[in-house]
RNA sequence: GGCCCGAUGGUCAAGAGGUUAAGACACCACCCUUUCACGGUGGUAUCCCGGGUUCAAUUCCCGGUCGGGUCACCA
């Protein structure tokens, strides 16, 4: 193989590795360097947050760099605005970076450009210095070659599979071969000439796996693709090289890629980075855990979590609380740091998928808005439904004192919201000014007693004092209660409930459900409070109504 | 199928050659209580299977089973 050679494949190629070797000098400081480097192919993926998350926690720990660098060498499956719409949902979830795109064109940052479709030419001076060393070469098979060459392994049975060894068949192709391929205009693409041994094993080092026992890589990989942009693994080790990444964390998946990568990295001449893989989030499905799926899986989508109003603090520790077991008592002892501030060792992530889980998911969001001020539930109410549910946030603006005001009512003390999707619909009774509980039914056993609940709702309506603070109005239930023979001591009615009729619980229940339609509200002489006199008494008269 | 990774309650998991095998979520009971929630107390439930090493194995080793990943000119 020779320059000659290296020279007709990428004609208007005139840099060198040098060239790059000094415009992309190596680092200041000592910090840890690393990156997300998503394909720009639409939604962002929970795994994907996850990834990012921890990269930028590494990075920020250690005084580092963390940066975004877009993956859109594969042309057919780029998406328009995929990379706005990466940034944007990434930066909602408080992920933001030191260096890379800022939108669909504009980047900022030492290393740039930090879209792979731009760095063509860099990946193709490395190429054709690999061609120019004998180290790779031009493959002019087509698809249908290949597919042959594979069947006739599957055939021969050895075993093997793949572009390697006497089945690669352009790799001893001579000079004069391949010029006249090349002048027949047969397109090509350039496969690493593979240095490694059949069956050899060799440990590669995984920070989070530990020492890998894996075969050395045999397989004449396509590192430049016909359109002459690079496959993955070729931009991986180039970008991460002249970026100066110290560490690579990504998904699991890239493990069984190991081999290729440190090849590559080795053959190039290139320091090896620290390789952590990071287990897939799981779901059970049925009997059976597979890996989210953005196909079946809503909550696979990152924007699933922001629709549904989940607190983005909330997402965010989950995720966390997942990755290491000490985020969870670090978290108990600093319940209002920044989730950034938390120290991650790598070592202890887990190794074995974890299956996502939305009672914990749902109970960390509960005490992170139970943490939450008044103000700042306001705020985000508002701002979630401004832009998810329009009616709602009419309402609020049509009045936001009333609002503000219905807030501690199921704050307060209480962790009975997990997303803002809940408020509108967990408490109708406070933010439908128009709700109607006529229709709604008491609970099953007390559901023969309707004189009983129409003489004490009348009886309620007639005795009302709006001038009561809590416990006179909470007498005078129990007033009404102990008028119609009920119990008034709920102890004493619970070791012996044949004695009465019923009990305040009772009336408090007749009550309750004239007014809210629920048998389970927070207080409510304070829901009445917000409501309003008028209101809850036409509440009630409506539902003596529907009584007859 | 080849190669790789993994397996501790329902879930997330700590853990060490000898432990009453942590903790969190969920669940259940009780207390508190006008419902629910909150809070408190207590509770049910786990080391995948078979060999080997050892005085001793859930822990180390080897098999198996099961689950996951990967075998592209996709990333």
């Amino acid at each position: 193989m020779s320059k000659r050679i290296a020279d007709l494949l990428f004609p208007n190629i005139d840099k060198t590795p040098e060239f790059y070797e000094n415009k992309y000098p190596a680092r200041e400081g000592a910090g840890r360097v690393t990156r997300f480097a998503p394909s720009p192919t639409g939604f962002l993926h929970i795994g994907g947050l996850y990834t990012s998350l921890i990269n930028r926690l590494i990075a920020k720990q250690s005084g580092g760099a963390f940066y975004l660098r877009i993956e859109d060498t594969d042309q057919k499956r780029l998406v328009e605005n995929g990379v706005v719409d990466i940034i944007t949902a990434l930066k909602q979830f408080e992920v933001e970076f030191d260096e890379g795109p800022y939108d669909e064109v504009n980047e900022h940052g030492a290393y740039a450009p930090y879209r792979q479709s731009l760095r063509k030419e860099i990946y193709q001076a490395y190429a054709k210095q690999l061609v120019t060393d004998g180290k790779a070469y031009p493959c002019f098979c087509t698809e249908e070659d290949l597919q042959n060459i594979r069947a006739e392994q599957e055939k021969d049975g050895s075993g093997t599979l793949g572009y390697c060894g006497k089945w690669a068949r352009c790799r001893d192709l001579t000079d004069e071969q391949i010029e006249a391929e090349l002048s027949a205009g047969k397109p090509f693409v350039v496969r690493l000439r593979s240095e490694g041994e059949a069956g050899k094993m060799r440990e590669f080092a995984d920070g989070i796996h530990g020492a890998v026992s894996m075969p050395e890589n045999i397989l004449d990989i396509v590192i430049t693709k016909q359109d002459g942009l690079p496959t993955y693994h070729f931009a991986h080790a180039i970008d991460d090289h002249l970026m100066h990444s110290t560490d690579i964390i990504r998904a699991d998946e890239w493990l069984s890629s190991l081999p290729i990568h440190v090849q590559l990295f080795e053959m190039l001449g290139f320091n090896v980075p620290n390789y952590y893989h990071l287990s897939p989030i799981m779901k059970l499905d049925g009997t059976s855990r597979r890996k989210l799926s953005k196909r079946k899986d809503p909550e696979a989508r990152v924007s699933f979590y922001r629709e549904t109003g989940y607190p983005v603090k909330a997402v965010i520790d989950y995720l966390l609380t997942i990755c290491s077991a000490k985020f969870e008592p670090w978290r108990a002892e600093n319940p209002s740091a920044d989730s950034l501030d938390f120290t991650l060792d790598l070592a202890d992530t887990g190794v074995s998928g974890a299956m996502f889980d939305f009672d914990k998911l749902d109970n960390i969001a509960k005490n992170v808005i139970g943490a939450m001020t008044d103000d700042e539930i306001f705020a985000a109410v508002l701002a979630w439904a401004t832009e998810f549910a329009p009616d709602f946030a009419a309402f609020i603006n049509s009045d936001k004192d009333y609002f503000m005001r219905s807030i501690p009512i199921w704050h307060e003390k209480r962790l009975d919201i997990k997303k803002w999707s809940e408020v509108a619909q967990l408490y109708p009774y406070m933010y439908n000014k128009q709700y109607d509980t006529s229709a709604c039914e008491m609970p099953e056993r007390m559901a023969d007693r309707k004189a009983d609940a129409k003489e004490i709702l009348e009886m309620y309506l007639a005795s009302y004092d709006p001038a009561a603070d809590s416990d006179a109005w909470f007498a005078n239930v129990k007033s009404i209660a102990e008028q119609k023979g009920y119990c008034i001591k709920m102890g004493q009615y619970k070791k012996n409930p044949d004695a009465f009729p019923g009990s305040v619980a009772d009336v408090s229940m007749f009550l309750r459900v004239a007014i809210t339609g629920q048998a389970n509200t927070p207080d409510l002489y304070k829901i009445i409070k917000l409501i309003g006199d008028e209101e809850a008494e036409k509440r009630i008269k409506n539902y003596i109504e529907k009584i007859k």
